[in-house]
RNA sequence: GCCCUUUUAGCUCAGUCGGUAGAGCGCUACAUUGGUAAUGUAGAGGCCCCGCGUUCAAAUCGCGGAAAGGGCUCCA
């Protein structure tokens, strides 16, 4: 006999040998049949392995995110199996679970198109109703596993990568696939399948390698799942930036202009402005002082910057003229270092804070350009702090700390800090390992200081040092590095950058790199889909919609719109249609305040508010209104103000 | 950049077998002054993404290009 603990702390004996599905169902055939997958000690197994020792077992369902991985793991597998019929000449290679939910499953020598996925989708589904069991084979030598593999140089190549390991194999029906496991116990428990997305993907996911062709798709235990999967993808898609953005009027692209330049129309450009002057305001409260610097600049800056030749790829080819070679900027930094090396500077005058709303262009891939989100173009809340390095880690924490203010006058409450460091392996860093090794201690320091949480990538550190990256979260759960911040000890050194210090030795300054609302694009591409369009009073394109009921009361209306003006907010007088038209405008253009004015109104000095919710707040009285309306824009605030009802406050 | 997909009116989209175009919204005009998400009537609006080819004839078929969209770390 051998003893079993159940998460709950009970421990009960069972004959040695008993699988974990025996187990389950002497406990409850429900709890059998929607087991997926079990965890012994800390080991997923699966269902049918024949346990022989005491030990911890728990049991997996699809709600399990353990579950949901081997469940789509299996699904995959189906996915090949389906392949390998209609496509026999088809190379699997490798198909794993997703974190965003779902699988893929890379192959080679497939060219299918759009049309045979829903092919593919339906021999899945006849796959799953045959009632097939993926049965185990272990491989007792590795020539083994290689003959069986003989004819797929990719499953050869994976064999060779996990040699020293027990190497094993998944069999359901006429398909066997080398994994590690564990699998479903039957194939009949995915009830719901979509294949979602076909794209290309590269083998080991290097460029240079081979291009596969990599299947997407999702599968589920119910068909209400696949229903509520659905409509997430669904919501995501009302919400992306473009759709609104377009919607809104608040951004075009141009072919005639280029891929990845934004114009801001108008109503984006409201936006942009409000958020740069909010940032200039606090940023002048945080000690920085703003500058402007020139968009293009002699070869010779980004030579010392070593941007050529590290960066070369992310910028515009060189023009010429004068016998000199000038580039488009990239980046703001060698600016701002030529802006503290102007004069002779002293500790006295550190940290200095030196800002600008800086223009930045550079050469994405044609392929990696998103809406807003990624651009050749754009304007970054960029600036660079030189202090001493004793204050370095404090003013870094600073930074974090400017961050979090922003974030939480946004209502921004998921986001984390990525560091980011070079690998070690690759030689397209700068190299000085004691200044890489200072520059991620004292950024380490800060960020513990600051306890945010944060995760580490290596390899995805700039040429000149590690940096931290912010992640932002959206409310449907798209993230996006908003903001790239560093301390920089290269760059001061390279720029010949010094200041007098304390006993009058010259020194050479820490630089910190910051950009918290990143650049506008990325950033307003961010909030429109976190505000869903709906953006708070103070950032709204059109703030107030003032729609009188009939021509009766056209020039009280428009009375209001000016007294509104007058105090800087932004009011439309909306005339002409009836007024549910109006209404339904106003809300498709997604003007957080209506106020709608009749006869009733006008008479009692009143007006009746309505929202975006469809709330509508009778008998609000007209100075109230735009003191409310006043101070809720003064003080950015997040929510709308509410109004007090004149009838019911009487 | 590479793989897959798409491109028809300002927007969203129809367009069958190859016979040079349609709808709704929006826009303009007129009528309508309406109490909280679409008033009615009429009108204007097209290089069917661009180029080359096949054909008596191309939005439609072929080739090339452009732009947009979905993908492209690891995870047998």
């Amino acid at each position: 006999m051998i003893n079993i603990t159940f998460p709950d702390g009970t421990v009960k004996p069972f004959p040695s040998g008993s699988t974990a599905f025996e187990i389950a169902s002497s406990i409850s055939q429900g709890l059998a049949r929607e087991t997926v997958v079990a965890r012994c000690n800390d080991e997923l197994i699966d269902l049918s392995v024949p346990l022989t020792t005491d030990c911890r077992l728990e049991f997996l369902k699809f709600s399990d995110i353990s579950g949901k991985k081997v469940f789509w793991h299996t699904t995959a597998h189906v996915c090949a199996q389906a392949v390998k019929r209609l496509f026999p000449q088809a190379l699997p290679t490798i198909g794993p679970p997703i974190e965003e939910g779902g699988f893929y499953y890379d192959f080679a020598d497939l060219n299918i198109t759009q049309e045979d996925l829903k092919k593919i989708e339906n021999e899945m589904k006849n796959i799953v109703q045959e009632g097939l069991t993926p049965q185990r084979i272990e491989y007792s030598t590795v020539q083994e596993a290689r003959e069986a593999n003989k004819d797929n140089p990719y499953k050869l190549a994976i064999i060779d990568d996990y040699q020293n390991e027990t190497l094993s194999a998944y069999k359901q029906g006429e398909f066997i696939d080398i994994c590690k496991g564990p699998h479903i116990p039957r194939l009949s428990m995915i009830k719901a399948i979509k294949l979602t997305k076909l794209a290309g993907a590269y083998w080991r996911g290097d460029a240079k390698n081979e291009q596969l062709t990599r299947i997407y798709g999702i599968g589920f235990p119910e068909n209400k799942l696949l229903r509520e999967y659905e409509e997430l993808v669904a919501e995501a898609a009302r919400r992306d930036h473009r759709k609104i953005a377009q919607e809104m009027e608040l951004f075009t692209v141009d072919e005639d202009i280029g891929p990845g330049m934004v114009l801001w129309l108008p109503k984006g450009n409201i936006i942009k402005e409000e958020l740069e002057r909010w940032a200039k305001e606090t940023e002048q409260q945080w000690g920085y002082q703003r500058v402007t610097t020139p968009l293009i600049t002699k070869e010779g800056l980004f030579h010392t910057s070593e941007h050529l030749p590290h960066y070369t790829e992310s910028m515009f080819p060189p023009m010429e003229f004068d016998n000199e070679k000038y580039y488009i900027k990239p980046m703001n930094c060698p600016f701002h270092h030529k802006i503290f090396s102007s004069r002779t500077r002293s500790y006295r005058e550190l940290p200095l804070r030196i800002a600008e709303y800086g223009w930045c262009h550079r050469y994405e891939q044609s392929g990696a350009l998103f809406g807003l989100m990624r651009v050749r173009g754009m304007q970054m809340n960029d600036a660079h702090i030189y202090c001493e390095k004793k204050d370095a880690v404090k003013e870094f924490v600073d930074v974090i700390r400017l961050h979090q203010y922003y974030y939480e006058m946004l209502g921004i409450t998921e986001y984390s800090m990525e560091l980011a460091l070079r690998d070690p392996q690759s030689d397209k860093y700068h190299g000085d390992d004691s200044m890489w090794a200072e520059a991620e201690e004292l950024m380490r320091k800060a960020m513990e200081l600051s306890k945010v949480p944060y995760t580490i990538d290596v390899g995805g550190a700039a040429f000149y040092g590690p940096k931290i990256d912010f992640q932002i979260k959206s409310v449907i759960g798209r993230s996006f590095t908003a903001s790239t911040n560093q301390i920089d000890l290269f760059m001061p050194e390279k720029f010949g950058l010094t200041y007098a210090g304390e006993d009058g030795s010259v020194q050479v300054p820490v630089c910190i790199h910051r950009a918290p609302l990143g650049t506008h694009e990325r950033f307003i591409g961010f909030l429109i889909e976190h505000f869903a369009g709906r953006f708070p009073l103070w950032l709204a394109p059109e703030q107030i919609a003032v729609l009188p009921i009939s021509k009766e009361q056209g020039n009280g209306a428009n009375e209001l719109v000016q007294r509104l003006k007058e105090r800087g907010l932004r009011a439309v007088l909306e005339t002409g249609d009836t007024l549910n038209k109006r209404v339904r405008d106003a809300q498709l253009r997604r003007i957080p305040l209506m106020v709608i004015l009749g006869e009733k109104e006008l008479s009692t000095g009143t007006v009746a508010v309505r929202t975006l919710d469809g709330k509508t707040t009778y008998g609000v009285s007209v100075d109230n209104f735009v003191q409310q309306v006043t101070l809720n824009r003064n003080k950015r605030k997040l929510t709308l103000p509410t109004f007090a009802n004149i009838k019911t406050a009487q």
